[in-house]
DNA sequence: ATAGACCTTCCCCCAAGAGGAAAGTAAAGA
DNA sequence: TCTTTACTTTCCTCTTGGGGGAAGGTCTAT
């Protein structure tokens, strides 16, 4: 099948699909007269591994890496298990970055009136030192 | 005072805030001559403030918009008080998606064995329709 | 005079594609 | 068969917020 069709089938956009042909990511055959992109199953596949790989927050060279291992029949399950710890670990430092984040703004924000009056607590506590 | 000592006075590198007067947002005065940008105190308290605002996860165009307001001696402090209402609901938004990332991430991690079998149910996840 | 620490502009790099131009190809209708 | 439309290709630029480094000018101390 066209690009097109291996992109719906993924649900990914053609532009992503095309971009990981040219990274090396998932590299479907090519027809050497047109230099169409000929796309099949285990293509298809991948792809949709990578998609999903990618809304559990992956990068892409995780992603890379997580076909990697699920190309091999081999591997062992432990690797993976500790992609994915890793992968949540990060996501506990976000959640407490933001989280602390949240707790400051929204401190300043009960401390301002938020009417006409130009004194905001906001703007003070940014400026001081 | 030179860019070095501006930067270091506000807690920033010299190439930030050589881009912060690319961008237009702190122009220091310049001299004619050798092209050294010149800083002053006040320059310093704006690059101070920015740098704040943007540990609070305030873009740079927020930055701007925040620092016009904060040159603004009338303005209403409502208006500071929106952006940073709308900066709390973004944090908001992105918490609630980690939230949910993690316990998906961690309900497959804890279904894996994470042994040196090859049976491995968080690629069976990425992989399954 | 010269070394070392500054400073300048200029250019390329990162993630992960999105948007669009110019041009080739395929499929379907008149 | 011709033409229109849809699809595809490569190539280029843009995004955020700067970082890294080259080539070259300047300042300070010895």
């Amino acid at each position: 099948m066209n690009i097109g069709e291996a992109a719906k089938r993924s649900g990914l956009t053609v532009k992503t699909v095309r971009y990981y042909a040219n990274i090396g990511m998932v590299t479907p055959q090519q027809d050497a007269e047109t230099g169409y992109r000929i796309y099949g199953d285990a293509d298809v596949a991948k792809l949709q591994f990578v998609g999903k790989a990618r809304k559990f927050n992956f990068s892409v060279e995780e992603c890379r890496e997580l076909l990697g291992l699920y190309e091999d029949r081999n591997r062992p399950s432990r690797e993976v298990k500790a992609l994915t710890m890793k992968k949540i670990a990060e996501i506990d430092a976000r959640l407490a970055e933001l989280n602390s984040l949240k707790a400051e703004l929204s401190g300043l924000a009960a401390s301002c009136d938020g009417d006409h009056r130009p004194d905001c607590p906001i703007l003070n506590a940014l400026s001081g030192g």
